[in-house]
DNA sequence: AGTTAAGCGAGACGGTACGTCGTGTCTTGTG
DNA sequence: CACAAGACACGACGTACCGTCTCGCTTAACT
């Protein structure tokens, strides 16, 4: 699993993509090798996992060569990141009536897919790869932020109910929200349910 | 940086450790081996860092052979968890007189730690390999629930004086105070610092 | 160095070379492709030699793409080839007045271009090509064999002379003349030096 | 095929050939692992070729790790080489009773294994590779002069019979006798038969 | 004048092999 | 038995070539 939380990220810079260079010279790249890698790629981390994909089981699967992959980005894990981002479907964005209600659906649907076992090694280990490769990082960075949408979509709606005072510090409030579910998967290792959800809507609910 | 929190693992169980053996058959460890072993992991992760602490290369400065280590530990990772957790000194628990202001300096601290680059790669190694050595994966959470044994005795001194409800929902406000600095640092990379720890600590106590 | 025997090979045909199609419809091929790849092969051989002549970097030194090369020959070692036989200058036919001293000369001065270390490895890296590759094996043989043409210009005056019987096998002479040079340079590394030269000449005119 | 020529070269050094490390500290190097290399080697020169032989294929069929093919030697073609000269057997010495008859008699031999299609590219390849690795020239030049003993041998006996004279200049003979087969077949392709043999024996005895 | 066929520089493509590295295990001789 | 040394099987890495294949353009010769 990749995301702990929303939105999509649809025209998000991918900066640790390998520049398409938008020069017009030479045969240009095959759109359906993008395609084929990308799709390769989503089958094996459901097979094989994040451990199990090697460039070469990816190449021979995508039916391309190893350095059209290189060609485009610069490791595996920007396949990775690039394949997720294009991939992953972002959560619905519920609309219950009060804030209280959104927040308690969104993030029973976070638990949902954050408790699918295949797959939940992926983002620790982009995490992991983020350390050595700014690039990467920026990338991975930019892409989780773009998650935080859709619970910012639903804090400003609450806003304007009046559900929360007009100057709650948002920016807060989304990490408290979501932070802790990162924390105990991540590092305690502590585990998360619908009850622990609703215990933290009434911390910034009071 | 290994850690987010405090206070020190000192004798708990390590799952990941071989097990030393209790009977008393042949020759008994080394236990300098132990020791250089520990402290050429140390020097190395700040050398070289994680990615660069090969088994062969820690061997040969630890003046050791592979099997050595094997014998005591499982893998890689599990060497390093356990230098971290046999090095990392203890954050000091603060005792300034209120709740508040031994919050904020509690975080501060751990602001102050978790800001230093060197090593800042370890905890997201050591979570990545968690997730395909089961082993690993026990240790690791039960050293990283261990640290959060500093702020627990902050609330619970909170509570004595009145300053929290006696009901208080503790393991929440634990995963709600150091819940955001994880995921800032590991997950969307936005900056911590100073301010950040106040309005955090705003939220919980209002 | 490619030869270790004389004459040019002018107008031989040279079968590896793709057939240039006698056809007029289209665009016709540019000459001074020709001129700029055959020079950038020596430039680069004399540079790099042949394990370091890639077929992308001939083509970008040439200022050509690859496929203009490869419409004109089959292979790395067809334009290799075709290079050599292009430059390399022949040998002079010496006249001296008698075949002892003619050959003497003419050996000598295979001898001086023998020794050039500087593309030495010319020869046996076409010879081992050719071991794949039929079109290139009669080629680089009929390349040789006209290198002959010298010295059987000497033993034919030798014969007009009298110097030799009229019914001297000279195509075992020009072997037994040339073979030990080959043998030496290619297969046991001995030296190979005028004196060398002096005692195979006797072997030939008692 | 890879000699022309006869002797084995029992006890030769073999330069090329990483040196073992006469230490003995460490787990001894596996001699099965030597025997199992040579002996993949010459199976897969019989079946793919020389340049069929890549050290992936050559490793596994080996039942070995590459590391330890590389551990032993530096290239492919020192493997290569060394497969032949503990595998490759001399040509018996003849002993017909006269020079002229033993010398008939071995140049016959060496023709019936020089045409073996099989292989036959092995020599070239050796000769090819050795213009870029002076270890290896030097391990192919000893292994081919070590190749001359027996004709050598024929030569000596012939002069104890008196049928060369006792100042007979041995070391060009041997080359007058081999030289004309390796031109032939390496250089020029000119066909090579029993015939072409008996009449360079006319040249070295007149 | 328009059409057609081929050449052209650039560079992407599917493959294959390379030589290196790291892991965790195994095997020596020596305590 | 433990230990230092180091060999071992395995398998991934990222690079370098090869020879082919498009692109969007010339550049003629044939209509």
């Amino acid at each position: 699993m990749s995301a702990i939380e929303g939105e999509p990220s649809h025209l998000a810079p991918v900066p640790s993509r390998v520049a398409p260079v938008p020069t017009r010279r030479g045969r240009p790249r095959r759109a359906e090798a993008d395609e084929a890698i990308v799709r390769a790629t989503m089958e094996l981390l459901h097979e094989v996992g994040v451990a199990g994909l090697s460039m070469d089981l990816l190449a021979s699967r995508a039916g391309v060569g190893k350095a059209t992959i290189y060609r485009r980005w610069d490791s595996k894990e920007a396949v990775i990141l690039h394949a997720l981002r294009t991939t992953d479907a972002p959560l619905p964005v519920p609309d219950e009536g009060t804030l209280r209600r959104d927040l308690e659906v969104y993030l029973d649907a976070v638990i949902a897919r954050y408790h699918q076992g295949r797959g939940s090694d992926i983002l620790p280990h982009l995490i992991e790869a983020s350390c050595y490769d700014g690039r990467l990082r920026a990338s991975l960075d930019e892409h989780n932020r773009s998650r935080q949408a859709t619970i910012r979509t639903l804090l400003a709606r609450g806003i304007a109910r009046g559900e929360l005072p007009a100057d709650a510090d948002v920016d807060l409030l989304v990490d408290v929200l979501i932070g802790p579910f990162a924390y105990r998967r991540l590092v305690t290792g502590a585990p998360v349910d619908t009850d622990f959800a609703r215990r933290l809507v009434d911390i910034v609910l009071p």
